[in-house]
DNA sequence: TAATAATGTTAGCAGCGTAAACATAGTATA
DNA sequence: TATACTATGTTTACGCTGCTAACATTATTA
């Protein structure tokens, strides 16, 4: 057993992400990830200022994957029109939310002060560049007054979205929504469509 | 200093509410609540089985000034047609959000699980209820299954609205809804109007 | 090679939620 | 009215937490 781990910043992430998806951010200790590097408990002090920090990284890779997802789900070769476009990337969004929800709580969680961690703001903001970039293209020539308002409004739609059919509040709502991911998809897909106005 | 307090129970859950409130859900603490009662660390126990069902306390009440709000903002005088009772009650559940941000924050946390503690779901569904009414109002003759979706779609938008307008995450949008509580209201107006295709 | 920086460990603090055992007071019943 | 019971408080204590300070080891650099 050396005495210098090696990647243990690294390997303090990773088993962050996974223990926070598992149990939620607020079940996580910095010990326990500690522990399963096989790590003293004070050693990812060397690495992370706060417990904040290292859920701050965590909350930065959430967004990190949900760009990707999104900007995958509109280079799909098959895709072509921008409704389309806009579609698959609400469903990718939407399906991020509801695959990696505690993740997502995270990344949305008041405890993470995000102006503290301009990396996490940043990365935040490249998910939303991607609805910006796709509502451009959905309504050519839009004021930049008028796309912001669009923005705000859908991605407050989708960001509502992932949260409500989390919540189940309305048992009416639920069996509408539908708890397999394929009646969620197609209902958000309409969902979509209807608020479009296509 | 008598031994029984008399009231502690109405105390405590007030107390936690100014507590949760200030500093936040998880920044609160049994033990702090108890103290500024004036009565022991342990004393919370005899009324609250864990500190979770205090906190669902606090989230009921929070659900129940919600639905007061609500239902006071479309019972204005002045106020006639569905159009103008759904943009006030709009601005009323915005409001509320912004105004008791920590405590609306604590309402849709997954800490609680909402699931153990019918009164609180009963609560939100209080909430959930006066949206529906309106919308029945709003679209007479809807079906059930169009009125659902309404629902959602109205509903994930002020609940997306209101997580936003905190989150700050575009420097832009944040200036288009500005951070005065009047600009706010008003940029919501049109908002609500634009989605409601009027 | 020697100084310095980076990265680990050990020990310990104060705060937390909560359980168990016990104390006191109010209430119902004989 | 005396007595049992129940409700509501206290004391003590356990294990866990985030975090700090002091020290140890290894890697890097002058």
């Amino acid at each position: 057993m050396k005495y210098h781990h090696g990647n243990l910043k690294e390997e303090l992430i990773s088993s962050a992400c996974i223990i926070c998806e598992a149990n939620g951010h607020d079940h996580m200790s910095l010990r326990s990830i500690a522990k399963e590097a096989n790590v003293s408990q004070t050693a990812p002090y060397r690495h992370f200022e706060t417990k904040e920090s290292l859920l701050a990284e965590v909350s930065k890779r959430g967004f990190e994957e949900l760009t990707d997802r999104m900007k995958l789900a509109i280079s799909k070769g098959n895709i072509k029109s921008a409704n389309d476009k806009f579609l698959e990337m609400g469903l990718a969004y939407l399906e991020f939310g509801l695959e990696k929800r505690k993740t997502y709580d995270l990344m949305h969680s008041p405890i993470i002060d995000k102006v503290q961690f301009p990396e996490l703001l940043n990365a935040a903001q490249g998910a939303f560049d991607e609805l910006v970039q796709i509502l451009k293209e959905l309504y050519p020539g839009i004021s930049e007054d008028a796309l912001g308002k669009k923005c705000i409004k859908f991605w407050a739609m989708m960001h509502g979205l992932v949260g409500l059919l989390d919540m189940k509040i309305d048992p009416d709502v639920e069996s509408n929504a539908g708890d397999a991911m394929s009646i969620v998809k197609e209902d958000f897909r309409s969902f979509l469509v209807e608020s479009l106005e296509i």
